[in-house]
DNA sequence: AAGGGAGACTCAGAAAACTGGTA
DNA sequence: ATACCAGTTTTCTGAGTCTCCCT
């Protein structure tokens, strides 16, 4: 035992070094130039991707039932039907599209025998399989730590192998250098093609791309790339095309990298590029309000939510092959109410639609009278399924834009807005004097704020009432805890009082330590309580990852002494070392 | 020369994996 | 101790945005 106990520490402190060491050689590519335009490296290798785990066949005793009978099923169709039987207790399989989706393919993989036999999803029994892969999981669960250590040793050593690559004569992380495995296609919302078989992706289909002068990788044995390229502007290191909707997918590098960090940086910077010259550019689109041009109007009207309400530009999509969602530009009349008056206000438009990942956006906002009137005019005489602007796309938008900003797109638009958001709940909510429990709940505070803004959501965790009440049980366990002390306090105190000798003094003291103790972990509670509850179907993350410039955190942090780590954990220090490195607590957005 | 589609990249929430505190 | 659970982090891959190139 005690053998383990040192190994662990020494463990420890070996890994411990290694970080600091790493962290003393850290590129800072911050601080260097940047290629010309359109450039993204000059010399990259790597290993390239790693591919899914051949399948496996079940073995005799877990069977397919099917209308009763067991059978036994080919390899492909067997490996098709492991994937339903996994997701067994999981919603999508009773979803009638999913099921059509799943069983046209499947008997497409099947032999022409299988395929005769087998034509009713519902009288197949994939129980079996379920149970089979349920206790496999369980298994795993319950292995040594030994065991469990030696797996992750496996692991840990694939990933140095296949996990980075050399770019521009620097180690960098690959974000995702697995090749995604075959399985059912599980979209977002309510997707026409949910339960398609999504196929295995072969070295045939992958395209390489690498330096000519680097060591070219090799495909698995027996096997060919699709072919190999050196294309030095594009970032992506590999990339093939998914069969169930066409998109091509890639392998690119994480976020920690120069490559995706200098990105990063210059999105900020056209934000703050636009923050100096927004009051124009509202002027300007405040004016088109009122334009003879219904195509300027409608434009208006457009950037006017874009900017206000941080909606997403809505590009067209195809009919039919994705969830119906929409974003500005594709916004439908059906999608807004207009109220002369609504609880004593003039103008309001009331939004309901569903946005990216079918999240639905649901907003009633007070809007200028010119909005209003235009509003009214573009929906006149048209169907609920009419476009509000039919004469507006996100391509002349973002040309118009364009001209008023150079980078200047839609998006920009959410990215300033959020970051200048957060910036000012930052200046707002903040109190210098309050404690680090307190300057994190204002802080958290200001993400939501964001984080409402841009109607980033999660749907509540299944436990949350549960895990509600527990923090309050807690919190009136600390109470009364606080009241037992304070009342000892007071008896300490009347029996110094009797006795006045040292030992009795630092009784008092020792309690009044204890009490203001424990009222300190009470505030804590409370305000983890609170940021619990505020934040129960608000995702947060999405945000601060992606839409807060990270200087105004970091500034945030040094301007009130709280450390970094607070706010940031490993993986976003990771991601936002620049700005770690950077920034002084004057930044400014 | 507008319009459409391919391509490349960012952004998105769910789910899996991990961790650390506690019964 | 150890098994478990809740909270947190990491992974995963789908869903957007926007550009570029072709007709």
């Amino acid at each position: 035992m005690r053998k383990s106990k040192t190994d662990k520490e020494e463990q420890q402190q070996k890994s411990q070094a290694k970080e600091e060491e790493k962290e003393e050689n850290k590129w800072k590519w911050w601080e260097e130039e940047h290629y010309e335009d359109g450039v993204k490296w000059r010399f990259l290798e790597h290993k390239g991707p790693l591919f899914a785990p051949e399948y496996e066949p079940l073995t005799d005793n877990v069977r397919f039932h099917y209308n009763g009978q067991p059978m036994k099923l080919s390899a492909n169709a067997e490996e098709v039907a492991t994937f339903f039987g996994k997701m067994l207790d999981h919603e999508y399989t009773t979803n009638a599209i999913f099921r059509a989706n799943f069983f046209t393919d499947w008997r497409e993989v099947m032999t022409s025998a299988e395929r005769k036999l087998i034509t009713n999803l519902n009288k197949c029994d994939f129980q079996e399989i379920h149970t089979y892969f349920t206790e496999k999981t369980e298994a795993k669960r319950v292995q040594s730590k030994e065991v469990k250590q030696d797996l992750k040793m496996e692991q840990e050593a694939i990933a140095q192998e296949y996990g980075y690559c050399t770019m521009d004569g620097h180690r960098e992380r690959i974000a995702n250098y697995k090749i995604e495995p075959p399985g059912l296609f599980r979209g977002r919302g309510s997707h026409p093609k949910m339960g398609k078989l999504k196929n295995r992706i072969q070295p045939e289909d992958v395209i390489i791309n690498c330096s000519r002068d680097s060591k070219i990788p090799v495909p698995p044995t027996g096997h060919n790339w699709k072919e190999v390229r050196f294309d030095n502007k594009v970032t992506w290191l590999a990339s093939w095309t998914e069969n169930v909707q066409g998109a091509m997918k890639y392998i690119m590098l994480n976020p920690s990298s120069k490559l995706k960090g200098e990105k990063d940086w210059q999105k900020f910077e056209i934000a703050r590029r636009l923050k100096g010259c927004v009051d124009d550019i509202r002027a300007k689109y405040s004016a088109d309000l009122k334009s003879r041009e219904m195509k300027s109007r409608q434009r208006a009207v457009a950037l006017y939510f874009i900017d206000k309400l941080a909606l997403r530009a809505g590009n067209e999509k195809e009919e039919g092959e994705t969830a119906d969602t929409v974003g500005c530009c594709s916004l439908r009349v059906e999608h807004i109410k207009l109220h002369n008056k609504l609880n004593g206000q003039a103008c309001v438009v009331e939004f309901d639609f569903l946005g990216k990942d079918s999240i639905r956006y649901y907003n009633k906002v007070l809007v200028k009278k010119q909005v209003f009137k235009n509003l009214k005019h573009f929906m006149q005489n048209k169907d609920p399924s009419d476009d509000v602007f039919d004469r507006l796309n996100t391509h002349n938008l973002n040309k118009h834009l364009q001209e008023l900003m150079e980078g200047l797109t839609a998006k920009v638009f959410r990215t300033y807005n959020a970051s200048i958001t957060l910036q000012h709940q930052l200046e707002q909510l903040t109190d210098s004097e309050g404690s680090e429990a307190e300057k994190l709940l204002s802080y958290n505070r200001a993400n939501r704020a964001v984080a409402v803004l841009c109607n980033h959501q999660r749907t509540a965790p299944k436990s949350f009432d549960q895990s509600m009440k527990k923090i309050q049980a807690k919190i009136e366990a600390k109470k009364e805890q606080i009241d037992l002390t304070k009342s000892e306090l007071k008896s300490a105190k009347m029996y110094h009082k009797v006795k006045k000798d040292k030992k009795s003094k630092l009784v008092v003291e020792k309690k009044k330590k204890m009490v203001q103790k424990l009222e300190e972990q009470l505030t804590k509670l409370e305000v983890q309580a609170t940021d619990r509850e505020e934040n129960k179907q608000i995702a947060l993350g999405t945000s601060k990852l992606n839409y807060l410039d990270p200087r105004i955190t970091v500034a945030w942090c040094k301007k009130y002494d709280v450390p970094i780590e607070k706010v940031y954990n490993k993986t976003q220090r990771e991601k936002f070392a620049w700005a770690i490195d950077m920034t002084e607590e004057d930044f400014v957005f």
